[in-house]
DNA sequence: TCTGCGCCTTCCCATGATGGCAAGGTCAAG
DNA sequence: CTTGACCTTGCCATCATGGGAAGGCGCAGA
């Protein structure tokens, strides 16, 4: 047996990329074209999958397809100035701040309504007070953020 | 001239959602359908500008749009209890902290990998050494999150 | 050898919230 | 009437991911 090569199902449980995504990165052009068997399955060597690892600690860490891209250019750049990879993280952890930061905003007013909310049977609310308030003051621009229209929003669940 | 009444341009600066949003909340069934000028225009009247403002502040305070939809239902509801509100908003509250968390957690690793990166021109990079490790140690679970393949990631921006 | 199961392939659709563009209708002022 | 601002609908794109369908491949057991 070979384990040097594998099935992309392989590769997804050795990388923790799932399969669909696997094929995703590579239609996108983030990893390069796996080979194929003459049969049209691709196959996978041990050092495709530590790309494919790489990619997911990456993506772990909240870098975006495109940050990776240039995280894996680096990564296989051998005469890459560290300074370059630093930047980068550097960059991505202004990101992270920015977007706590934001969070943190929302919570924090969120909060503030809602401790004043008695929580009963009672219709009386300061949280909808505040929702239909027409004071634009709810949310006060979080730090250096995309300020109005844009927001954090969702994840994935 | 009868200010009671504009046209979906006029109802987005006044509430301060664009007039694509309040075309999509109408067809995803956030709010009513506005009523039509003969000739096909919708129009707004203020309080149907007050329902847009609801649903932006309510935005900005990152709930989801479903989320949205009941905190409308409840605002209308004369009789609603104030701690169905306050149960929305505290489930909201533990989103918002479980995703903070998540990224607050992001950039201890990131941190704890830059800090030892040398930011210069030679090609040693303990942050690409990071993200090249075979152990899954990066990110470690926060507290209470979607688990391994979710993550919180982009924007909008 | 046939059958069946599990894996693989591609392709399309959906998510959530938003923006953009295009083709065409409407309206008010000049 | 023309012009320009505004409206209409509809489709496409984003970002990363999952789901499913329809059909091919490969191996093992009867």
């Amino acid at each position: 047996m070979n384990m040097m090569q594998m099935n992309i199902g392989a590769a997804a449980r050795h990388s923790g990329v799932s399969a669909k995504m696997i094929r995703h990165y590579e239609e996108i052009g983030l990893i390069p074209k796996a080979a194929r068997t003459y049969s049209g399955y691709r196959t996978y060597a041990a050092g495709d999958v530590h790309t494919l690892r790489f990619v997911r600690q990456a993506r772990n860490l909240g870098f975006s397809i495109k940050q990776i891209g240039q995280l894996l250019g680096l990564w296989r750049n051998q005469r890459r100035p560290s300074s370059k990879v630093k930047a980068l993280a550097q960059e991505h952890m202004a990101e992270l701040d920015a977007r706590i930061a934001e969070m943190q905003a929302m919570k924090r007013t969120l909060q503030a309504l809602a401790e004043h909310c008695h929580g009963d049977e009672r219709p009386e609310c300061p949280i909808l007070d505040g929702l239909s308030a027409a004071r634009t003051s709810i949310i006060p621009t979080a730090a250096g953020a995309p300020a109005a229209g844009a927001a954090v929003r969702r994840s994935s669940a």
